[in-house]
DNA sequence: ATGACTGCAAAGACTTTGCATCTTT
DNA sequence: AAAGATGCAAAGTCTTTGCAGTCAT
């Protein structure tokens, strides 16, 4: 058979692997995920996919927790919350930022806006609770 | 003289760099603002202060801009314009994010908010037109 | 003397890239 | 055979750190 899915791609595992997860995995996180299921894959190729899903919008980087890059295959804008504590990173779906602010970033800085991203950060109901 | 600002005292002329500027300088571009006045500066040592500065709340750091962290003496919550094309970050202190994104945030992910970030992307003024 | 700050170079962490190999068509 | 994907190791960037020298008190 010759579907997408081939076991030995392992491109489409690795895009499946953030559409699965919530985690909002760096590289790292995604190469030690997939370990189980394709022991022989290497850290380069998980970067290279990345980068190329990135590059055809397929993921969204959420730029970067503590010097290391996350992903996210949800490409819709959303809003974040970030942990200090333990890094973990939450959708916030509910939460809508005011397309006037858009509106006015563009007049008081005269530039054209593209993109937004809104990121809360604190302590995770675990990291709060101990 | 022993004032704070000896003209051998670098750590001064950092902070006061970033004072100075509206440009939200990386690492590097400290260290480069620095070299007419400290032809010896060295870049280690803006480093060592730009580390120094965060934990002292002095500044905050703005996340990473293409992989390189970039700096604001300004601590009070800000909103941000990034330009997708020259890297250029610019201030919106006329903007606010309602504060009822963050109760809304702590409802839903069950956690405590303690800052945000609100950054909007795209094309700034001269990038947009050329 | 003691403690603090710095330059330099080495080390570290994260990411990208060159090359040979293997797969797919 | 040709194009594409991958592993491995080397290279590249950005940042931090160890150490010795300098300055301040």
């Amino acid at each position: 058979m010759e579907g997408t899915t081939k076991q030995f791609k392992k491109r489409n595992a690795i895009l499946a692997c953030l559409q699965q997860t919530h985690a909002h995995p760096s590289a790292e996180m995604v190469h030690d995920m997939l370990r189980a299921s394709h022991p022989d894959i290497s850290l380069a190729t998980v970067y290279r996919n990345l980068t190329r899903f990135k590059q055809q919008g397929l993921i969204q980087s959420l730029g970067t927790v503590n010097g290391v890059e996350r992903f996210d295959a949800n490409t819709s804008p959303h809003v974040h919350f970030v942990c200090n504590c333990c890094d973990a990173v939450i959708d916030l779906p509910q939460i809508e930022v005011p397309q006037s602010l858009g509106q006015d970033t563009e007049k008081y800085a005269g530039c054209r806006v593209q993109g937004c991203q809104l990121t809360f950060t604190g302590l995770c109901g675990k990291c709060a609770n101990s």
